[in-house]
DNA sequence: AATGAATGAGATTTCATTCAT
DNA sequence: CATGAATGAAATCTCATTCAT
């Protein structure tokens, strides 16, 4: 006669979290415009009003994977400039390292096309994409800036490593539509063209 | 104040490409859901109804538009192919010369977007864009056996190209969502990386 | 090369009667207002255009078709009440006769429900159909009249038409929708009801 | 002037009832085709949304309206056996009691007339009474052979009611849409008919 | 007289959001 | 804190009717 026990009290955060990853596994299998709130809600096992009391409503979460989404691009970065630890060769060898899996990894692309489909038409989504950039490039600017030995500059570095992100992003693209590619090659001479990408003019 | 002719006959083929180019439009500005059935008949200076009447519906719409973009990038690849005829050198040569157009053209990079992410969660688009694609490599096929003197398979050289096609997407979208950057630059970047792709291992 | 003779002229009663035709079969199968007027101008083998030349508007349509249907309605019974040439016996054997082939006969009974739902609703059907009750009301008087030996009252005698009737409409229903009855059976037992209705109480 | 409470919360029992009732108002009153969503949400008191919450969609609604008639009809031809216990007397005298009543009943005919039009075009419609009737003869099929001591087939007295029930429709839709005529003479022969149509052979 | 392309009002249905409980 | 019933604005799609040809 217990009924069960809903109505659970979690921590805030436990509940963000919970309603978040909700929402990036919906967003991932059918895209922002086509979930429901309501369904984010029952995969996250709490009701719809309690989505709102944390979200202000469905594009405070969409917001909040595309901040999560970047801030992860860029620790992962981070990481990658901290493991290379100043040596561009060491560096570029980190980076190329985490291209396959990335390629690989269909939900990632999948959120990468919907956050670059929501950047491209909401102005809401561009303006926070533009801030958490430039964060971004403010706070990897001086580690980027001990990189350049070969008297690359940090606006040309910015470029070159932005063109790698599309490169991956775009190489995700493609096998996420074609997955019977030969995802070996594709994957080599995605690094080929990555330390191509790299490389000093 | 003019309210133009109303009720203006056209042909059926004027129509249609009236009411598919208003569509493009739209899809270009806020992507395929954010665009209502009502703006692409305003654009195109026709009623709703008209518009249900060359299209059963807005999915239909849809597919036509990525049926015409896909079938406009296989028209230009055989472009490419016949204008290299039969030298491989020249056929980079004319492939990486339309990457800058293709890089800088944000209208393109748009619909790839949305493309992209519409092939990625409608099944129905998803089976379009499969037809369209096999369809496209039969046609080519034997264009693209002529190509491979250095012992390229095809498939291998299916393979790249398809990694050149991501590399434009991904580019396009980087510079679509931070126009800042240096495209000159980008651009040089991405043909020295579209050569590497295409270059034999 | 001869265009098919398509835009024939025809007399307009037989347009007329074609639209008409077109336009009852329609309604048999799917009901009034279930009937696109593209399907009876179709089936018509005419243009919409042409069904409004003829008729002012779907309503219109329906008024006809109602119209026609008490007519021959009306018509029969006249028939009836002259073959019986007075004789009380021979006019309920008159009527009785048609019962069967009326209730077995689902056209009919398809569209004796649609008028009978129409003028249920209607106000201009309803009307339509009450100005022609009292037409035939009038114009059947004497030959009514005349049956009358029993000293049954003429609005006693259009009571007991109008349940006959009603018990034909009835039973077709009834057969209409569970055509698995015995119609046998069914048949044998409305006779029996219908010449009890005609007997004098 | 007064807005009412707003958005109070009711039983789902309360509020299907609710809906389902205004709906059954409208129907009588307009027909099914003919009534808007809307106006049933008015009538109950409630938005649009929430009757589709309770109903997937005005389909449903009729379908959920004519099981339930079927159901009441099939509970007072129920109701008419318990009470003649088994005589068969009796239980024609239950029946034709209740004749009066129901060929009165506007309402009730209303509706039997946009039940009887649905059934006759809808399949989905058509397949429900189907199954209904197959649900009721079988509920009923002992408690009507306990009435047959006059070696009168359980399927013979199944063709009588269905024929009583179309002669108590057909004069249900005659006095309907002719409230002019004499309705104690019409129910007085109606009754008689009634017996007639019980009686043996 | 005949056509059917074009119109647009209006119906059904969905779903983000609110708020009484 | 948590719920989910209730709301209603807005979108898709249909189809009777019109009218230029």
């Amino acid at each position: 006669m217990v009924k069960a026990e809903r109505r659970r009290t979690e921590s805030p955060e436990v509940r963000r979290a919970q309603i978040l990853e909700a929402a990036k596994s919906c967003f991932r299998k059918v895209g922002f415009h086509e979930t429901r709130v309501a369904e984010i809600a029952e995969l996250a096992g709490v009701s719809v009003g309690l989505v709102y009391q944390y979200f202000p409503g469905k594009e405070a979460l969409i917001a909040a994977i595309v901040a999560e989404d970047m801030h992860s691009q860029m620790r992962e970065l981070e990481h990658a400039l901290d493991a290379g630890q100043g040596n561009a060769a060491d560096v570029i060898e980190h980076l190329t390292k985490s291209l396959r899996a990335m390629i690989l990894d269909r939900g990632r692309t999948a959120l990468m096309i919907e956050i670059a489909a929501e950047t491209a038409r909401s102005d809401k989504i561009k303006a926070l994409a533009r801030s958490i950039q430039a964060e971004a490039s403010e706070s990897l600017r001086d580690r980027l800036s001990r990189l350049i030995p070969t008297g690359m500059s940090a606006s040309e570095l910015e470029v070159r490593l932005h063109l790698l992100s599309g490169l991956v992003t775009g190489a995700g693209i493609q096998f996420y539509s074609r997955p019977e590619l030969d995802a070996d090659l594709l994957f080599k001479l995605a690094e080929r063209a990555a330390r191509n990408i790299l490389a000093p003019l």
